[in-house]
DNA sequence: AGGCTGCGTGATAGCGTCTAACTAAATCTT
DNA sequence: AAGATTTAGTTAGACGCTATCACGCAGCCT
């Protein structure tokens, strides 16, 4: 909760460069720190399409139109909300690997921030809106969030390389954002990510609810099983 | 685009146990089929939260009230489209597998059928909505899905036993509705799935689009490296 | 032919986004 | 301090949406 505070009031996407000069400047921020809070309130209980300006608006005791001098539409809102998530996502990754540079930690720093606001997550990794483009600094961010994810995999022993992957990771590496981690080191932190989102986009989203499966097991055997910790080898010896 | 047809003149959810009897009910059944049409059509469009069942009603050249002859809320429609989303995934994998039981034949159908239209993959993998339960017609498509998923892979020779997660899912198999298949056929047809999606909803979703990756490479590569057939192995030699 | 059933209509309530014109207060300028 | 300007908030309203209701009307069945 502290987290998701600190992300939104760094998220001053105004004129100020810190904090607030001016009192009406000040006055602002605060007015818009606190649309965010409702606006949170009201993703985590009922998802982002049930937003509504006009109920935040009734919440904080002044009527709809108020609002749209913070926030021009409702669109808006909902971009500094998947900016804010990207921000404390990429700031989770770095204070993690701070403490504890290791794939594993950040597999279980993620799965703790997923569950901290499921929808949160979704924000950033859920069901696209057909017209809508991420501004600019979002993919900055999440270039940023790829680095941590490279150095943490720079750190370990790479396996050998040759891939077919490989080859194309080394020509397309422009998502590295100039990080020189060799190709093997991309294509393990890519399925990394890929594998992770897997399992725990199925958790938050309820499937294995029917199924009786306990989703930080499977979260953990699945990490495991990247890190090449799993107590079963693949299956190699029994392949044609 | 035919498969769609196929399933939703499939999803007769009414009275009539096969077509239709009375002309009445033919009329009606071909109305509903219309509506979801362009339902779909809308989803495709501009996702499932842009649904506007005035929008069909104006399309379809009658007043917005009409349509709730035949669907009693606009949820209930997207319900239905659920269910047939559902539906034509299971058709297809069944299809599949019967011209060719395979783990990477139903990798691969599962791509296609997602490809030939995101949204209905979201329907069916996306962010849930927080109220939302999922009928148990769905629940018991889910499951075939997953039976297909099992059977192909008990198919295939099954490496040693022993997972942490062995156990745990021979303990709680209910979700495998009977299927005889050995813990650790369970665990590889799970894996097969998360990872499969992981990759493939973070396709669908866009996010590989700003790093000029190649999303069937990755995906293929993806599906080799579940099958074990991974040019590299797993680095449990580099592994202390 | 007559009665029932079900289809489609317009009217209406209620909520949502968002614009526009206006008031009032705070801030800046002189 | 007084006036000019900027900004916050208001109400009114246009417009779209879901959904309900009462009504007319056609098709269907006996």
């Amino acid at each position: 909760m502290e987290e998701s505070e600190e992300a939104s009031s760094r998220g001053d996407g105004e004129a100020s460069s810190r904090s607030a000069r001016t009192p009406r400047e000040r006055y602002r921020l605060q007015v818009r720190a606190e649309v965010k809070e409702h606006a949170r309130e009201q993703i985590a209980a009922a998802g982002a399409s049930a937003l509504s300006l006009n109920a935040i608006a009734r919440q904080m005791g002044m009527s709809g139109p108020a609002l749209y001098r913070y926030f021009s539409s409702r669109d808006e809102l909902i971009t500094e909300l998947v900016r804010d998530a990207y921000r404390s996502l990429a700031d989770t990754f770095v204070r993690t690997a701070g403490q504890e540079p290791d794939p594993t930690a950040l597999a279980h720093a993620l799965r703790e921030w997923a569950l901290q606001d499921p929808h949160r997550y979704f924000l950033v990794y859920g069901t696209p809106v057909p017209g809508y483009r991420a501004p600019d600094d979002v993919t900055v961010i999440a270039t940023e969030i790829m680095a941590v994810l490279l150095d943490a995999w720079t750190a370990r022993p790479v396996p050998g390389t040759g891939t077919a992957l490989d080859a194309h990771l080394q020509e397309h590496r422009r998502w590295a954002g100039g990080h020189p981690a060799p190709a093997a080191v991309l294509r393990r932190a890519l399925a990394f990510w890929t594998r992770l989102h897997g399992v725990l986009s199925l958790e938050l989203a309820g499937h294995f609810n029917g199924m009786g499966l306990d989703p930080a097991l499977l979260y953990a055997s699945e990490v495991d099983e990247i890190l090449g910790r799993g107590s079963t080898g693949p299956d190699r010896t029994s392949e044609g």
